[in-house]
RNA sequence: GUGGGAAUAGCUCAACUGGCAGAGCACCGGACUGUGGCUCCGGCGGUUGCGGGUUCGAUUCCCGUUUCCCACCCCA
């Protein structure tokens, strides 16, 4: 048997309304923020994932998928093309393409599936579905302001509570602009040297690779001696200061609920700034619902114009799986199933359906070579509403028998009372 | 990529130290000719993930492999 490649999965329904239910709600809340849908290719030149997500990144080094196009003519080598293992870059490719600047600030949202070859584990999948954004655009348009690292958090925060989400949390931590980061990296280096050898082997290695990466640590022996590491927060530049005090600033007057930590680093080269991430208990390992950041110079970094922006991605597998709403409660059912009974009859359900569709009414329908009770049983298994018998004598009388399924009452009601009477509750 | 656990009917799981592969739910039919849910009766359903090995005999023991799960690495 031919089996779903290893780490992709179907969605079948229920499941599928539940995620239309979540997509619909992310759709609502992004008009309302006034961020417009964009759609990038589902693969790239390998080439805008090396240069924007960063060739040290694991994303980068290890976990694409990637191919050699064929070139047109047979002696053409063919590009190298991978699957997108995550958003941003395209939609910057696409901002710097189609010189997006000229809109002024662009608020743009996606949702779609992305690509990495790692192992498979729960909420982790080699193909798996975001929801993310990004702001971007000229400094004078506002990309760089505060009020636009709060919007988005508040935009989450509002989103999760819509989704009926308990029990996130958002940690916030700024990691500064890269000239912040270089004097902190060199003075976590210093710092580490003599304290390296005591540590862990992972932290022997990020050490030497990625010392930010050490914060990441959960080897409890380790810990006192991360504790006396320097912080990002003693080498941020009076701007980045600045900066990320505003945002706290704005947070704390609408009213979203934040807490700082100052180990949360991301992995992606392309971040500055505002660093966060939304994390959720019932997850398990992969506790991290969402996460985001700025990256002002990201635009640079492809060959763009300057172009700050900042924005997110939310896993929706894991968002899905945190979500307590059943898939079942939130499928439209039936409101009526129609019966059609005995020879002929399947001529007059359709057309008693097609009328019924036409406002607005879900109808789905049986067969007339099934007895009575068959109806009833599928009408039941698919939790309609009303079943309405098409008979003989109701096609000859033009009333037909209309049951409320769930109280058990029936009447006979017209052909023209009939759409009428389906839509009162 | 590293370490560990698991895989038996559509689903959830049984099957003693190796001895005829089962139950509940689901599905189909009947009891009930045009009235469902409840009940009762019957039926369908399996290369025990796949490939090898040991054995008179393997769901069971051994090896390989695939997939899933848990953790690490990392991330959404």
């Amino acid at each position: 048997m031919i089996k779903a490649p290893r780490g992709t999965r179907d969605l079948l329904p229920p499941d599928t309304a539940l995620w239309n239910f979540v997509e619909a709600a992310v759709r609502d809340v992004f008009r309302a923020y006034n961020f417009q849908e964009i759609r990038t290719p589902i693969f790239e030149s390998t080439e805008l994932f090396a240069r924007g997500v960063g060739e040290e990144t694991d994303i980068v080094a290890k976990e694409m998928f990637t191919w050699e196009d064929r070139g047109r003519a047979e002696s053409d080598k063919g590009q190298s093309l991978t699957l997108r293992p995550e958003n941003t870059a395209g939609v910057v490719r696409a901002y710097i393409e189609h010189k997006l600047w000229d809109r002024g600030l662009n608020k743009l949202f996606y949702i779609g599936p992305q690509f990495r070859r790692e192992r498979p584990q729960k909420g982790r999948f080699r193909q798996f579905y975001q929801i993310g954004a990004e702001v971007i655009g000229p400094a004078s348009a506002g990309s760089e302001s505060p009020a636009r690292d709060a919007e988005i958090l508040e935009l989450l925060a509002t989103l999760l509570d819509r989704l009926g989400i308990a029990g996130w949390t958002l940690e916030l931590n700024s990691i500064g602009t890269p000239e912040d980061r270089v004097k902190f990296n060199d003075a976590l280096r210093q710092a580490l040297e003599p304290v390296t050898a005591q540590m862990c082997s992972d932290c022997q290695r990020r050490a030497i690779t990625n010392p930010l990466r050490v914060f990441d640590c959960k080897v409890p022996e380790d810990q006192p001696i991360i504790e006396k590491l320097p912080r990002i927060s003693q080498f941020l530049g009076e701007s980045s200061r600045a900066h990320f005090a505003e945002v706290q600033e704005i947070l704390k007057t609408v009213g979203v609920p934040f807490t700082l930590n100052d180990r949360l680093v991301r992995g992606l080269d392309y971040y500055t700034r505002t660093a966060f991430e939304f994390t959720h208990g019932a997850l398990g390992a992969q506790n991290a619902i969402l996460g985001g950041g700025r990256y002002d110079g990201l635009s640079e970094a492809l060959g763009g114009p300057a172009a700050p922006g900042i924005g997110f991605a939310i896993g929706e597998d894991r968002l899905v799986m945190s979500m307590t709403e059943s898939a079942d409660s939130v499928a439209r059912k039936p409101d009526v199933y129609i019966a059609p009974l005995g020879a002929g009859m399947n001529r007059e359900a359709a057309r008693l359906a097609r009328e019924l569709r036409r406002h607005d009414l879900v109808v789905d329908l049986g067969d007339e070579s099934f007895r009575l009770k068959k109806s009833f049983e599928a009408a039941d298994k698919m939790g309609a509403r009303y079943i309405l018998i098409v008979g003989e004598n109701e096609v000859k009388a033009g009333a037909f028998a209309l049951k409320h399924l769930a109280s058990g009452e029936q009447n006979t009601i017209a052909r023209g009372e009939l759409a009428h009477r389906i839509l009162q509750p």
